[in-house]
DNA sequence: TTGACACATTCCCATATGGGTATATGATTG
DNA sequence: CAATCATATACCCATATGGGAATGTGTCAA
């Protein structure tokens, strides 16, 4: 068997340096793929493929406008990355169990409002 | 060119899902090899392959005892994943911005304790 | 020393790249 | 309709897999 394909998940499709810098590029709101081909100094055909992979793991969609394409960041499929990354925390950040403690109450505190 | 190698970055290295059950594992702590064997029921060369690139992006640490290896977790890798994906969490987190706020409002107080 | 045990490494192979280049598709303009 | 602009696809190729199987290396026991 080979590597799993870019397009599994989102933390094969992330691995790609140039598709992080996509996903920052368009964290400051929808771009057409020739922004992205300047912005990266990439050619244009690579830019879309790799737009593709993004689009596959739901990482970007994508909206039609005249003869260009709007892409536009959908952070919502990180999560899972964060999530599973966010179990580690404790090995590099010294407060966190103290942060811990604070989040624990601000929770109970925020049920207790029953805002949700 | 081809896709980057597995131990270019921890990005790479976590994208395979294998090597995310072999961190999950060592969270509980230190483990020899054929543990791990057991609880991923993989090949012993497979696992002892993917603990190479582990440990070569820093993911894992060894050390030898008897006859056997025992592999210890080092999360402190996997801290630029959590920084770069942190940034993307305003995108599934509604009350980011709320909790931005207080974040806010406990560095300010933690700098004000001087507590570094 | 010999054998067993715990791992690491090597070799083989099917597969999926990521970039380069050429070309196809779709919309807009003249 | 023809020409042009903005993208997407198709192809080619060098490269790095991840698993399977066999073998090498170091340690402990008899």
């Amino acid at each position: 068997m080979a590597r799993a394909a870019t397009t599994a998940d989102a933390f094969n499709a992330v691995a790609e340096p140039r598709r992080r810098q996509i996903l920052d590029a368009l964290a400051g709101g929808e771009r057409p793929v020739n922004d992205l081909v300047r912005l990266l100094d990439l050619a244009q055909p690579q830019v879309s493929k790799h737009l593709r992979v993004l689009r596959e793991v739901g990482a970007v969609d994508v909206r039609d406008k005249g003869r260009q394409r709007l892409y536009r960041l959908n952070g919502h499929a990180l999560k899972p990355i964060h999530d599973w990354v966010k179990n580690y925390e404790r090995s590099w950040s010294e407060r966190f169990d103290q942060l811990d403690v604070v989040l624990e109450d601000l929770k109970q505190k925020e049920e207790g409002n029953g805002s949700e």
